[in-house]
DNA sequence: ACACTAAATGCAACTGAGTTGCAAGAAGAA
DNA sequence: TTCTTCTTGCAACTCAGTTGCATTTAGTGT
């Protein structure tokens, strides 16, 4: 884990004035280097050794969603998958997507997405998230 | 229950080549006439005396969604939330929206939403969802 | 109408991510 | 350093979802 991403760490932290601790710095840092959404069993994998009790994973990843500095990205198989929230404007989180192929979901962080209208019948529109699905480039090799 | 939705019931068990026993009849049925998703407690809840056992109307589900018949619209609370697929076009089901206000999440079935592109950097888009958050009109009042 | 077979149902028991209470430990302020 | 408050770890619980198996039933052919 590079120093530079423990700096990045330790200051989104300070900045929403949570306590710097071990677990949630190792746990940050897990999320902020991850190409993609991971579960909170992929979270403890990564960090091997260093892996704080699961209740507190748990409520690290709670609090880190809690002062947006991660967001729930998408439900796979009953089990929550996160990301850090570096990749997503206030109004909108990027594109996810799910190959029907692999079964593998993956963040289409830089793709454009047409904006949605902003209210529609009453209701007050804040934020949107899309979840697409298809094949993936390897898999539609494949076929 | 009218007749005409237990007869539009069984005809869609039909076409998919499921058999139309009493309680993938019953669980369509209520499907059908919902306004909005319904997880499985509320599906049971709405069948009542005549709810079957808890296993069935899951198995139940599983087939429908299996079949395409029914969709599995969202997750909230750890639960998945069932619609009939009436309303989505194959390349898209219509937007999901949820109250940050009140937490009750319905559906904009009219609601027009831009077209994503097709393709993109070798993925290839068959279908897409998407999930509003605001304010729905009743919270937007009191705010 | 009757018998047959594959599929559906109900029961009971299990699974496992998520969740809670509480005592012990650590971060940050004074 | 001392103190207060927040955080952590443990153990135990929750509950939607899931499975195995014996029983029943829908749909088909006789």
């Amino acid at each position: 884990m590079s120093p530079a991403t423990r700096c990045k760490a330790e200051t989104l932290l300070t900045e929403a004035a949570l306590r710097r601790t071990p677990p949630r710095i190792a746990v940050l840092q897990v999320l902020l280097n991850a190409r993609e959404p991971l579960n909170q069993d992929q979270i403890t994998a990564r960090l091997d050794r260093d892996a704080p009790n699961k209740v507190t994973v748990y409520r690290t990843l709670q609090a880190l969603c809690a002062a947006g500095i991660v967001h729930r990205a998408f439900v796979q198989k009953r089990t929550w998958y996160f990301e850090s929230a570096e990749r997503c404007t206030e109004h909108q989180c990027h594109p996810h997507f799910t190959c029907t192929g692999c079964g593998r979901t993956s963040c289409l962080a830089e793709m454009r997405l047409p904006a949605v209208a902003r209210s529609y019948k009453g209701y007050t529109i804040q934020r949107q998230r899309v979840q697409l699905e298809g094949l993936c480039p390897k898999c539609r090799e494949c076929k």
